[in-house]
RNA sequence: GGUGAGCUGGCUGAGUGGUUGAAAGCAGCGGUCUUGAAAACCGCCGUAGGUUAAUAGCCUACCCGGGGUUCGAAUCCCUGGCUCACCGCCA
């Protein structure tokens, strides 16, 4: 959520930045909502400061064993006029909270200007992209040349966009996982957060999936309102909400392996071979909390983290900034980490890392107290994935495959595989 | 799942319809005293919204959430959540 007071004082300036990122903000329609807000506002509390007035004199009477109905009378006269108010006031508020809510961030100053994808602008890359002596196949491919990927069954089990993985690349998944959760907690000073999968309509609220993108969701049938988490953000970042932390308790480093659920609504026909894009998924997560003025440099760092691993395995891949029109809704600045994919011949993202600044706090009401203040401050929320695991294991079996279909173990994962070398075909 | 008891400010805890945004204690902050500290004493000490140039003043709301009764609700009623205890079931 955007500052509401920013929202009303530049009015015209919040809706010049959103309109780069293809939102389009009514302000005329804003300003006349805030116009009669402020008007109706004013008028009810001045009438509930009569009537507590009132109120208090009646008290007072009563207590002195005087008649009160003199000034009881006079109270009624304008009771249903107050009740009339904050009805309306009630609803206004209502209807301004609904607006605001569906206001995505605004971006940050560094981030360019563009409409979609092809306008994001690459800032570095690593490594170099593997040269094979024969045509690389995908992961799909390669799956049932080793054996271990088979997504008929799980269509059966469950549907379209499911997964079942047997045998060495089961446990390489789970390698992976492994690989990631230690790096983070003990190179790069990350907490492991065990969190709930499911989660009430607040959480989703305060990191920004509701109210505006429920249909990207699975909700649970039932009389509880529960969700399945569509990313570990949402748990571990909520940690902090409705929360006023001390100074020195930040920075706040989470790491957390989840499965991740997703309807993938919109996503049309796209990716729909493979495991690139599943309703199910794992991924390992980064979150952090941190003062306002930390919170760039933590991005940099935060991304730094999620390219340790990638170059941990030895996977080449690129870093973008994305680009204005390309932005998910909360984010203030976001970096799309794409690691090569050799069956693709292409780029493909991996990682996602962004800075929401105080967007997601002040929905969650996230707050520090800062050393020698009195008052609590929003604090900024940042995460990034470190890294999607089932992208990864499809990054790994592409780019360490061998002629004959087998695939290489990155020398990093091989302590997590038993010390197995290569998965080979059969 | 059943039965019962609770949920009040950072913490403990009083308050069952009226000048209560809320006693008291602890913690915290400022001061007096002291060479310094402690003790003692004095004062301050919740969050948000509105108005405003203002983090000044004034006003409003908030005692788990939502709804209701009333001129007036922390207090009464309904409903949801959570916590605790016992029973049942269970990895």
């Amino acid at each position: 959520m955007l500052d509401p007071k920013l929202l009303r004082n530049e009015l015209e300036t919040v809706a010049q930045a959103l309109k780069t990122r293809g939102y389009e903000l009514d302000s005329a329609a804003f300003q006349a909502l805030e116009d009669r807000r402020k008007a109706l506002q004013v008028e009810t509390e001045n009438l509930q400061a009569e009537r507590k007035r009132k109120s208090k004199e009646i008290g007072i009477a009563k207590s002195k064993g005087e008649d009160a109905s003199a000034i009881l009378a006079e109270v009624e006269t304008f009771g249903a006029k107050l009740t009339e108010c904050e009805q309306q006031l009630n609803a206004l508020q209502g209807e301004l909270r609904d607006l605001q809510m569906g206001i995505p961030n605004l971006p940050h100053a560094s981030v360019p200007a563009g409409e979609g994808e092809e306008d994001n602008v690459e800032i570095r890359k690593w490594g170099e992209p593997a040269e094979f002596g024969f045509e690389p196949l995908d992961h799909v491919d390669l799956g049932s040349k080793v054996g271990g990927m088979d997504f008929e069954t799980a269509a059966k089990i469950s549907g379209s966009r499911f997964s079942v993985m047997y045998g060495p690349l089961a446990r390489m998944h789970r390698a992976l996982i492994q690989l990631m959760l230690d790096t983070h907690t003990q190179l790069h000073g990350y907490k492991e957060v065990y969190a709930p999968y499911l989660v009430n309509p607040e959480s989703l609220q305060g990191t920004g999936q509701l109210p505006k993108f429920e249909e990207d969701l699975y909700k649970l049938r039932g009389d509880r309102e529960l969700y399945l988490i569509p990313t570990a953000e949402v748990p571990v970042t909520n940690i902090v909400r409705d929360e006023i932390l001390q100074e020195a308790d930040l920075p706040l480093r989470f790491t957390a392996h989840t499965p991740c659920f997703r309807s993938e609504a919109g996503s049309g026909g796209r990716d729909v071979r493979g495991m690139i894009r599943q309703h199910q998924f794992e991924k390992v997560e980064m979150v952090q909390l941190v003062k306002p003025e930390q919170s760039y440099q933590a991005l940099e760092e935060l991304t730094g983290h999620a390219e340790a691993i990638l170059q941990k395995l030895g996977l080449p891949y690129r870093v973008v900034v994305l680009c204005t029109g390309d932005m998910g809704f909360s984010a203030a600045k976001t970096y799309d980490i794409e690691v090569w994919l050799p069956g693709q011949g292409k780029y493909r993202e991996i990682s996602s890392c962004s800075n929401f600044e105080d967007f997601q706090a002040r929905r969650m009401q996230a707050r520090y107290r800062p050393e020698g203040s009195k008052k609590p401050e929003l604090l900024h929320s940042l995460n990034g994935s470190g890294l999607a695991v089932g992208r990864c294991l499809v990054a790994v079996m592409e780019n360490y495959q061998q002629a004959d279909g087998s695939i290489r173990v990155p020398e990093a994962l091989q302590p997590y595989m038993g010390g197995v070398e290569v998965i080979p075909a059969v």
